[in-house]
DNA sequence: CTCAGTGCAAAAGCTTTGCATAATA
DNA sequence: TATTATGCAAAGCTTTTGCACTGAG
């Protein structure tokens, strides 16, 4: 059985254990911003969409990423202040460095939560609901390009 | 001499260097910034300075915040999607933890950029530009109270 | 006196919402 | 068949912009 089968058995299973319905449109949404390889804000998940299903609207795609958001099927991350983009939800904790100049994204494993449930007295006793880190710069090649 | 006195030399002084004018807005703003000792949105911004300066426009907060932003006198930080919040400069890098309950934010410094340009190869030979931790969860108190 | 800065109103950009229609379970 | 989800259009919110007027240097 293909990967893509499976996952989309997960898809089912996640949307009918909280009595949602499985559609075209968000089977479609989730394909797309699974083959998205980078991380594609809203608009781009519903340009990509579009080529496969034309009537798809906007509104569908931002209700199916709250959707999918609140499965825990994508997860939302802030690249800038503009924009959310969405990924597929990953199983690890991992962070991003932007590049300005092209856009190119560098994924980074850190944990940390672990470290700062461990080293910040004050958040001791939190219940942390989520981390994120953005950093941005320049890549060595747009470094170049902008002189 | 008062520090109050000192800050707005400082202020003075920056606003001078880069040939730009001291106004009574910008003055205002800052210390509105200075005095919210949390992290003001805009809109929070122009309610509390238009207390003192009632004629001041919405517009001339966002203006004057981007202008303070790009002298350096002004951090933006992002802890939600929604809006941007500001504070003023701090010396060293530090980022924040912030409760979904009650909105109190707990401050803690960590030299992000420095590891990660220690122990992330591909990010090694980047130019950094920013960096910004955030994290969310629910405070010891708003822990209980959700119960 | 001159040009940067301000106030006001209008526009822009992303995201959400109301409502009738279509589709899933 | 009973709801849930969709499409379309309109509204919402934060932030930006154009323009004539005001005020700092």
């Amino acid at each position: 059985m293909g990967s893509k089968t499976k996952s989309l058995e997960n898809t089912h299973r996640a949307l009918n254990v909280s009595g949602l319905r499985v559609t075209s449109q968000r089977a479609l949404i989730l394909e797309v911003i699974r083959h998205g390889q980078g991380h594609l804000d809203a608009d781009e998940v519903y340009r990509q969409a579009r080529k496969k299903q034309p009537r798809l609207s906007l509104s569908t795609v931002y209700r199916s990423l709250q959707t999918l958001k609140k499965l825990g099927l994508v997860e939302e991350v802030h690249f800038d202040e503009a924009h959310h983009h969405y990924e597929i939800k990953p199983s690890t904790e991992h962070h991003h460095l932007v590049c300005l100049g092209c856009g190119k994204v560098i994924e980074f494993r850190y944990p940390l939560t672990r470290y700062v449930k461990r080293n910040i007295p004050e958040a001791k006793d939190f219940e942390i609901t989520g981390s994120e880190i953005r950093m941005t710069g320049y890549c060595p090649r747009c470094q170049e390009s902008k002189k």
